[in-house]
DNA sequence: GTCTATAGTGGGATAGAC
DNA sequence: GTCTATCCCACTATAGAC
């Protein structure tokens, strides 16, 4: 099976020290750049010269200008596991667990907030490899929605067994939604979005909660097979 | 109040029936060239060209390439409105009615499938006056959301009184949703996003009737509120 | 108001020498 | 692995024709 696709060959992993330290001032330089004055007013130029380095030797290391954004997004995805973990281990109620992960992952994504903008704007490109839901993001997808099945799986609430195993997928979901709204969110603080996640948390909790009722079973049967046919 | 910000001057509006054409035949040069060779690869010099025009005649009427997409949404905003507007005058009962106006939607948007990925792309742009959550895009937004709106209020479903006024944005953001998965979506013809709408209409109608049960009627007043905070 | 032609700027990306 | 030189394209500026 290769490794890359045609269309976006990945540059080498650097295998020397000095090379691993070449892309680091590379990527350091970007997103010191990406916060002082936006994606955008970054040039790569910039980018190499404050890296002390040759513009060719920054697509050496990153294939485009948005590959620098994958890394930034990896950067952020660790960031949100360590968060969320450090909560996650001495809390049982469910909607805290939720809500705490939910208010990590904004945590780890705050100091980025005018560039998250255009980091979703690209992340929202079906072909791109950026894109949450594309082939090469599997691993970092993955490792969120484990984040979330974390959330739930490590409380005492109880839902109807057979959601049990998909909420996770339609937490983090949700969790894009958030994020969705939260990199519209022009409040002071996107307090609005942390409003969102209050509000929102409880009816999720509850809405979980009434899965197991009769009246709803179908509904969720429904749902279920929904999700499993998109998901194929 | 001035007309335009200091950021985005509109082009002029051709006010001659000869401006009028050239302004239509750039813009169908470009997105006869979307279509084939998709947005990337069409250069500004392409459209100008096969448009028959000057580089510098086209910036005259839209001011960046970006802004080409713009007239291409409102093409497809009013193609959606003009077939579903067929459908909804002969139909009731609201799972029909919903339904036909989200495939309606999917209609209009078919033959750009593979160029609205990158339209997507620049849609979702927060500062883009392109978004869908923009200033700029409110007009277009709300006959959307009107649309929703006439596919609920003229059946003969009956749901919860103060859920009635919210459901038409909800519905909106639904199709929304759905034009995010159709974006992605590889399978052949797009069936998947239509079997997603077929598979989802009838869960929402179901939804929307439960909301009258005493139950849930907690769950939709907190939902209610929600909604109403976050649009502000 | 509409349009052309031309010359330029600046930035993303690449080729090929070292 | 790294650099320099170069290409291409979005976009701007200008000066003027009709």
């Amino acid at each position: 099976m290769p490794k890359d696709t045609v269309a976006s060959p990945s540059p080498p992993e650097p295998v020397t020290a000095k090379g691993e330290q070449t892309k680091q001032a590379i990527l350091d330089a970007a997103l010191a750049l990406f916060r002082r004055v936006g994606y955008e007013a970054t040039t790569m130029r910039a980018v190499a010269r404050q890296a002390g380095v040759s513009v060719g030797n920054a697509y050496y290391y990153f294939a485009s200008k948005e590959h620098l954004i994958q890394a930034f997004y990896l950067d952020v995805q660790a960031d949100h596991q360590e968060r969320a973990s450090a909560v996650l281990a001495a809390e049982t109620d469910f909607g805290a667990r939720l809500a705490a992960t939910l208010h990590a992952g904004l945590d780890a994504l705050t100091p980025y907030h005018a560039f998250a903008a255009t980091f979703f704007k690209t992340a929202a490109e079906p072909t791109s490899p950026l894109s949450p839901f594309s082939e090469q993001s599997s691993p970092s997808r993955d490792a969120s929605i484990a984040l979330f099945a974390e959330a739930l799986h490590g409380s005492s609430l109880k839902i109807d067994p057979q959601l049990r195993s998909e909420a996770p997928e339609l937490l983090w979901l949700t969790y894009m939604g958030v994020i969705l709204y939260w990199v519209h969110d022009r409040s002071a603080g996107q307090h609005k979005t942390r409003g969102l996640i209050d509000a929102a948390v409880p009816m999720i909790e509850q809405l979980l909660s009434l899965s197991r009722l009769r009246i709803l079973r179908p509904t969720t049967r429904d749902l279920l097979n929904l999700v499993a046919t998109l998901k194929q």
